[in-house]
DNA sequence: ATTTATTTTTAGACAAAACTAAAAATAAAA
DNA sequence: TTTTATTTTTAGTTTTGTCTAAAAATAAAT
């Protein structure tokens, strides 16, 4: 597998979590910052590599194959994050762009071994699951912070958005991963949330509630 | 750069320390399991990219700018070599084929980072020396066993031939970098060696003594 | 149920990095 | 110093992954 048909398989099971009857072409190509045109040639080299099944006009699935490959790329991507972070000292939003070179290195032994050096660790810095060596990937109970009911105290456990810019306005009000969080009050008219992070008060806005897990 | 650009510079400047005064065509395709025709479209490649200056049928040496290069990509190599051996506890005939990926891993925050965690190694698990973040390599003192005055006590520092069979061997010998080697006796006829190794007593041919380095 | 808009696919082209086969330059030998 | 052998380069293809532009299929709207 090269590292462009393996940038394909991790980004149709991306997509698979969102649309699972099936991907569409302008999806791929907008993900992968290519061209509709070049998607198609890749899904049918893809396909006959039975790693997708892709039938004109109908978008694509993973195979099992395919499916199995993905999970193993995710694999790898956040293992490195969880070393990059753990044993580096880099910060959760430096992690990713080296993490998309470090995911296509080959050997299986590598990354088991890796695995085991980090304690085999059940989540990465974002707080998104690590695909054990067979695949099979732990649920991690979480929910919305702006879904959760008032007054009761949770832990951070995880972003939705890790983009950049949120991860930092993160950092800046110190909210980690662990963070213990209480909802104190919720304003009916824009859902602007009253919160207590490790004992501070601070108001949050739905958008920021909205891509914060907790549990 | 691309990888397959990296491949040549580290070549070349694998060759440069044998030929100074200009690598040729044919060595380089013989390293890079390639043909002559693809190393002259690549020369001038690099050429033009002023990573090489070469001109036809005469060889090429690495510029100023290339020779950087060179030493950054051979830093990674080694860098991760550590890695895999002190950290993931992968032995040291199974390190060379993972780090030819991993040296094409971009970032020099990685590196640098990777570096501090590692503690500024000096040398990688074959005793190669690693160059620092400036490019400057630090000269081990060493000299072949083969080459050593008989009846005075060394500790290896080295191994010359890094193929998986001689460093298998070693293994089964218990041979290991910083091993305390003494030669008893230098057979005249074929130069085979009885040394003690870590006090117990062995017969070495001249052609392991010849691959190994010791100080 | 047509027409219009959008999405997807085909067809043909291009750049990178390799190849083969033939030509040119250099080195070695007679 | 020619001739022969070797090395290196050129010229022309191939493969991979991409692109543009045009055609075809599907979806949306009148």
């Amino acid at each position: 597998m090269t590292i462009s048909e393996e940038n394909y398989i991790k980004v149709i099971y991306h997509l698979s979590l969102v649309s699972p009857k099936g991907v569409n072409t302008n999806a791929i190509a907008g993900m992968l910052d290519t061209k509709a045109s070049s998607v198609t040639d890749m899904m049918k080299k893809l396909s006959d590599k039975d790693l997708v099944s892709y039938q004109k006009y109908q978008g694509v699935t993973l195979t099992d194959k395919g499916l199995h490959s993905a999970k193993m790329i995710v694999r790898k991507h956040r293992l490195w994050e969880v070393f990059l972070v753990d044993k580096l000292g880099f910060s959760w939003d430096e992690v990713h762009e080296i993490a998309e070179e470090l995911e296509h290195i080959k050997s299986e032994q590598l990354i088991n071994k890796l695995d085991a050096f980090l304690g085999f660790p059940v989540a990465d810095p974002h707080g998104d699951p690590i695909p054990d060596a067979k695949g099979v990937i732990k649920k991690i109970e979480k929910q919305l912070l702006s879904e959760v009911e008032i007054n009761a105290s949770f832990h951070c456990v995880g972003v939705k958005d890790s983009s950049t810019d949120f991860l930092k306005y993160l950092d800046k009000q110190k909210i980690a991963l662990g963070s213990i969080v209480k909802v104190i009050d919720k304003e009916d008219f824009d859902d602007t949330l009253t919160v207590e992070i490790d004992g501070k008060r601070l108001t949050i806005s739905n958008k920021i509630a909205n891509n914060l897990y907790v549990q």
